[in-house]
DNA sequence: GCTTAAGCGGAACCATGCTCCGTATTATAT
DNA sequence: ATATAATACGGAGCATGGTTCCGCTTAAGC
């Protein structure tokens, strides 16, 4: 009954994240070549499988996409739920890593918008994980905490850039825009296909320097 | 594949009410009064292992403690979210009954105060029922109406009797209350025993007339 | 190459929602 | 009161899905 999920993870980053330069102290073992491909293969079905059928997908069809035994599936993520939350977190790393590379490629309003478009569409695979949180399983206690340390610097980052350039306003409040986007995406269920996306834009561009008055009470 | 669900309901409610005067005008037959009598027993029985074990619990548990089969449980509930929408409804009904007992049992504030403590109490025994409202099942179309539509009258009223007393202030939202005291109910979960008890007692109070200042923004 | 421990696969186990059908009970016509 | 049909009952059984177990395979270090 001991969790074993942090402690994969952590292996997982770093030995997926390609900086197999780190000699990891030596304390423990280094991950045999098969299994980390096992991962791998795991991490980017099982994100395949979510974001098709929701979180409730079976491990059985998890695991046949990924090409492994149901038994593989269960040596690296112990329960059901350690899986969805390291995919999860796997989730969250890629799109906070998305900030960089795109205020690399981008002016910085245009960086700022493709990256909330990719933060939105992040949030909106989400079917059922919001259910999933409020379960009680222990796996997922440490999610919510790990969302907000690596999105917001992300997006803070983004948003400092556009301000020097003087491109949007300065009067917004990055956590609620964040989580402004996440509820528009949340509920977007059910309404014509390609409502989350407009209403995103929309906000996005109400945050351009322009003739608009200042928001009462905003603070960043 | 068709839906039992509000048939069995209604039949259900007009049989459990006690008010078998009501010859049903003659169109659907009778329920025989085994039938009526594990009606009953399951829906008690629903209730009270919900109650302790969340919406989750297994169908086999409700039946064996209503002393029935599995069979029986989905002859009358065609589906899992069918019984626990009928509890729900039930226990609405309950709810809303409750008001008008209280107020002729005591002084308009009191009968306030301890019909919200009673309407807290349902609140607290949903364990699991809000993911299941979000997941789409078609039983659960109706609940939230049938919810704003039996509570918010009882509320109403006894809002209504307490104002005309003098004894609370004028400028209280009754919808705006209803949905606090969800909201304190719903998150008090992993908090001190007896957190969501003290928070509504607190806004309960809040509601006296005296020496507070008006609510800005507050319509009755 | 040899050894060894990590890793693999999937049969099997258990829990749970739901169906089926032979049997029992109730209501009603006689 | 009895017969008969309609209704209801119960629980074995099916399908599905999470989780465990264990004999076989294979990468990694010598």
């Amino acid at each position: 009954m001991f969790r074993l999920a942090s402690e994969i993870v952590v292996s997982d980053k770093s030995q997926i994240q390609g900086d197999s330069s780190e000699p990891q102290g030596g304390a423990d073992r280094r991950v045999r070549a098969d299994a980390q491909r096992n991962i791998d293969a795991l991490l980017q079905s099982a994100a395949a499988v979510f974001a098709a059928s929701g979180v409730d997908a079976p491990v059985r069809e998890i695991a046949e996409k990924a090409g492994v035994g149901v038994g593989t599936v269960y040596r690296h993520f112990p329960q059901r739920s350690d899986l969805i939350a390291a995919v999860f977190r796997h989730e969250i790393d890629a799109c906070a890593d998305a900030a960089s590379t795109l205020s690399n490629a981008h002016e910085p309003f245009e960086a700022l918008a493709k990256w909330v478009q990719r933060y939105a569409a992040f949030v909106a695979t989400k079917r059922g994980l919001a259910a999933a949180l409020h379960s009680g399983d222990q796996a997922y206690d440490a999610l919510p905490a790990y969302f907000k340390e690596r999105l917001r610097p992300a997006f803070r980052t983004l948003v400092r850039r556009a301000s020097a350039a003087g491109v949007i306003r300065t009067d917004v409040n990055a956590d609620e825009i964040l989580s402004a986007i996440a509820s528009l995406c949340m509920s977007a269920k059910e309404k014509r296909p390609g409502h989350a996306e407009r209403m995103v834009a929309l906000l996005v561009d109400g945050l351009r320097r322009g003739a608009h008055p200042p928001i009462a009470g905003a603070r960043e």
